[in-house]
DNA sequence: TTAAAAGTTAGCCGTATGGCAAAGTTTTTC
DNA sequence: GAAAAACTTTGCCATACGGCTAACTTTTAA
């Protein structure tokens, strides 16, 4: 059937999921989570030499995460609070489904239970 | 400081989020989310073959999100139902903070507001 | 008892990822 | 105007990812 296929996916989720499934973002994140910060700034706290750390950066602002300017010589980034949201979006109803469908094992197994004891 | 590197880093997040970064697997996580299935019931809405399918599959197992038994010669998939919360859990965290920045945010442009008003 | 069903294993392919060092560019500072 | 700062580009590397086909194993059905 092949749904997915067909319906013109621009696949946000896929992206974004991938640039939170690395720690170094992960921190990158946290650490913009208390205010902008320039590249070097967010570097400083990782032992990657710096064209690697870039990649995660490029990675982040290719996902929406983040995005940033240059002013002079230095690029400062910012977090993109929207961003997150798909995500959270995702998850919040796929748990629900998955609450949904232990609310409805408990409520067999109770009735279960019910029958046993007769 | 490299906090992250000495802290015995049992990562769960890394692979739950890299786990959902892929469409073919949001989708099983979605079918499973309406019952439990075997590997070529979900197969059949993927046109994948089987080997591709079952390095899903099994990247879903080992993330966690899914676990699967055998019983004679069908493999049967369920959920897991608590996998999702640590990464739920992040990010619930992360956009608090977010949010937290915006509200400093506004209040500082209030204030700014306030200051030139008077 | 053979044949089909349902996975599984093995091996190949091209691209992406996450890392590096070295050299280049643009601003800023001295 | 030279040198330092802050990236940026280039190019390399090993491993992982996402796909395939072909061949194999185990269970079930005819």
């Amino acid at each position: 059937m092949y749904l997915l296929s067909r319906m013109a996916n621009h696949d946000t989720l896929s992206p974004l999921f991938a640039a939170l499934a690395d720690p170094t973002r992960r921190a990158i994140v946290a650490a913009l989570g208390s205010g902008n910060k320039s590249v070097s700034e967010l570097a400083n706290d990782h032992d990657m030499a710096l064209p690697s750390f870039l990649k995660h950066i490029d990675k982040l602002e290719r996902a929406g995460v983040i995005t940033s300017h240059k002013a002079g010589r230095v690029r400062t980034c910012h977090l993109n609070p929207p961003a997150l949201r798909p995500a959270q979006d995702w998850l919040t109803r796929e748990s629900t489904r998955w609450g949904g469908a232990l609310d409805r094992l408990a409520a067999h197994l109770d009735a279960t239970e019910q029958e046993t004891k007769q």
